[in-house]
DNA sequence: CCGGAGGTTAATTATTGGTTAAGTTGCAGC
DNA sequence: GCTGCAACTTAACCAATAATTAACCTCCGG
């Protein structure tokens, strides 16, 4: 990656501002965030994001007209813009694709896949659209397919295990804790046993090998590069 | 575990109060109750907690009064507050999340449910401070990736160990105390006997080598630089 | 040489992760 | 709607290893 993404985040609440926003930053994305809509014009004709992150349901300025303005501004007339919205309605979505919305993600965010978006949409953008997204030796994760393979043997993989997988290998090396692999791949509010992080990581281990899948006793897993 | 977090916990039903602060105590929280605002406010200029978990419904002075107050006062300026609502209506939500709550937990309460977002909260909060590797002459202490190097020769290292070694190697040429390594390492109420630290203090010797820390008899111990 | 401080080692205990198998759940296909 | 399968979760048990303790040793200054 020679440079980072820009991204530009609009949400008129604070919680969920500092929550995508953390999750963006970890990933080594540029960010700037605004409350609402006006202010989201005026940053962007500095910040010149490639990416708008913005709230469907705001107050005075919603999403919808904050996105038509963007698209006249010619500093983000090509940026993508993403909406967050509170259901999955498929009326409003028409009609924001209509405004020049490029994505949807609904709430509540999980931040695994709003990245997983955000890089697919950036993807397509610069014209690398299809393959390989995620690549380490000699293993490859394609998050738009939803689908693995070593050495271009495809691998299947479940859902949850596919997402663990890819938490892991978004940062070889890194050590992630059995905490911040449930809020990740599980979310914040959802309460599973104590095995079951375990029984992902040797169905895990299974197929990919186990030696691609360290374990730090007393503290968590990481992915060795 | 440096230091338990400091929660206050305020609401005005005592049944309320009984039931979660069992729970939250479980985990481990330091924990302080008040039953209404301006008990709370009193509380909190002494207790200086890291959380606030706030009812929104109270008699006299309620939770979006009481967050407000706590937001002016420099002892909780800073601190983490959560509500509680009898449900979950986004009106509300949106008004608290303006005067400044961190989060919302819908009542009927779960106690894990409840836990769970505390500790992500205050992660995210700790979690942004730096963590760049520590580096002293030939070694390499990264905490991220939970990883000690000497001359680039990766070592493997458990849990107190490493915590220990980051303590001393965090100060090179300071000496720690016994009864310092003890408080920052093994937390200020755990009693172990008298030889655990020497055992660890050779483990340590063993790995990195005997010459990386000096023995001052009668005084403790430091890392030399 | 004696006492106190730390060092060494081995044995014991506690904690943590791994493994397996047996439930649950949700969903596709009938 | 059933039925059946795959994904996911849980529980029970096992294995590994880290942490602690205890017993004994060594060194060094009086």
């Amino acid at each position: 990656m020679a440079q980072p993404a820009r991204i530009l985040l609009v949400d008129d609440e604070p919680s969920i501002l500092d929550f995508v926003s953390y999750n963006l930053e970890q990933e080594g994305f540029k960010l700037q965030t605004a409350s609402n809509g006006r202010e989201a014009l005026e940053l962007a004709k500095k910040f010149r994001p490639d990416v708008v992150v913005l709230d469907l349901m705001m107050p005075e300025m919603d999403g919808m007209e904050t996105c038509e303005a963007l698209r006249q501004l010619p500093e983000t007339r090509n940026a993508l813009i993403v909406f967050l919205t509170a259901r999955n309605e498929d009326s409003i979505q028409v009609a924001g694709l209509d405004a020049g919305a490029d994505d949807y993600i609904a709430k509540p965010i999980k931040p695994k896949i709003l990245v997983s978006r955000i890089h697919a949409l950036l993807r397509r953008k610069t014209g690398h659209s299809g393959k390989s997204p995620v690549v380490v030796g000699n293993m490859t994760i394609d998050t738009e397919q939803y689908r693995v393979s070593i050495d271009n043997q495809p691998l299947e993989m479940p859902r949850k295990e596919f997402e663990l997988l890819l938490l892991l290998a978004s940062k070889p090396g890194k050590v992630f804790t059995r905490e911040a692999i449930l809020d990740a791949v599980w979310g914040t509010d959802v309460v599973v046993g104590g095995r079951t992080i375990d029984v992902h990581i040797r169905k895990l281990r299974e197929k990919i090998g186990d030696s691609k899948i360290g374990t730090i006793k007393g503290v968590g897993y990481k992915f060795e590069g």
